[in-house]
DNA sequence: GCTGGAACGGAATCGCGTGTCAGTTTCGGA
DNA sequence: TCCGAAACTGACACGCGATTCCGTTCCAGC
């Protein structure tokens, strides 16, 4: 199950190589022009290769559009579970602190390439009912990893006892996709934005 | 410039229900199928009209997106300034009980008929650029109008002194967002995301 | 009832993009 | 150097759906 397990000779490894490419670019051509508006010729252009070659890589045009979402969903995962286990601190000084770091990694994946969030966002619900339900699903991964850092904070009682966990962690995911809307926008905003998503989770917007 | 001053024969009333009527077929087709997958000709169906006649009544598909689009809006602006002015409250329980009133506002829109959501939310950015900057600019016109109802409890002292309007703002929008879309899943649980969102804004998440 | 003009319907047109396939090129091994 | 398999290419077939257009129907006014 290591990656060097599979026989890799020389014309296998340009294989898998020109498959990356051609993910990468349906990603540019989807995120800029959308996904509806892009043909196979345009992303087959962009890297100079007939578009019957497209058809040795992929089923078809609904086929790549799902490993392109595979390739997003995997960055962003990858993000987040890296090195922020929810049991890993134990007091709210440590948990503010894990929730900026996290806030950072999705700062860099969001803000960096605005067009990751346009095609998530913007692009992808509307292909069709099932890549709106996968965008869907997404969220409520999201929803359960939030669920799973909050609960762990009251367990410890540095979070308020009667908090509702499971709609608070979606309150708060539509926070940081407020953020990674903004930013589509006002990019340059990305900081400011994360601190007062902070500041209303830790405090509240009440004068004391 | 009174609703009544238009020369309306009987001909013209019946002309003006039918463009009613399309615009509702059409809000129908694009919101289950999706803006792509419907044609002309599904949404003249569903009417027992013959496709033709939807031309003298609108430009072409792009036109009566937009028209869709503005009634949603207008809907949604329409619930909002109602009966809600920023400044119509001067103290803190004041200004939950108004955010509460205009949370149930905002849920009767988008949890009554989730359609409204997933037309707004999942269609209409990826139909094009020029649409999503509309709902882009959507998104940018509920950020001003938190924004002013925050400013106005910073100035009479029931909100944090040093609280970052702006960016709050659109962290709060986040939050509304979150639960639209979390109604396309659970409707039920609406109210209850409601009062989350409402207790992470006033209490925050921290243990007192 | 008749008539002229507006509204309607749906067959036909048109353009576009997906997916196929047969001919061509590339390349590793003998 | 030569051979055969695998990869590549792009002209083409095809279907689909937006838009047009003209023959038909409807209806208000006379």
């Amino acid at each position: 199950m290591t990656s060097s397990a599979e026989p890799v000779s020389r014309a296998e490894r340009k294989k898998q190589e020109l498959r990356r490419e051609i993910i990468d670019a349906a990603f540019d051509c989807f995120a800029e022009r959308g996904y509806h508006a892009t043909g196979i010729a345009d992303v087959a252009t962009r890297l100079g290769i007939g578009h019957g070659t497209f058809y040795r890589y992929f089923q078809n045009k609904r086929d790549i559009v799902d490993h392109v979402v595979d390739d997003l969903v995997g960055r962003i995962t990858g993000a987040l579970t890296a090195e922020n286990a929810p049991d890993a601190v134990s007091t709210l000084a440590e948990y503010r602190e894990q929730s900026a770091r996290i806030g950072e990694s999705l700062g860099r994946i969001f803000g960096e390439d605005p067009r990751v969030p346009r095609l998530l966002l913007f692009e992808a619900p509307g292909i069709d009912r099932a890549m709106a339900e996968r965008i869907l699903d997404l969220f409520d991964l999201a929803a359960a990893l939030t669920s799973a850092y909050l609960s762990h904070g009251v367990e410890l009682g540095y979070l308020r006892a009667d908090l509702d966990v499971e709609n608070t962690a979606r309150a708060i995911n539509g926070m940081i996709l407020g953020t990674a809307i903004s930013s589509l926008r006002t990019p340059e905003a990305q900081a400011a934005q994360s601190e007062a998503l902070r500041r209303v989770m830790y405090d509240g917007i009440a004068a004391r």
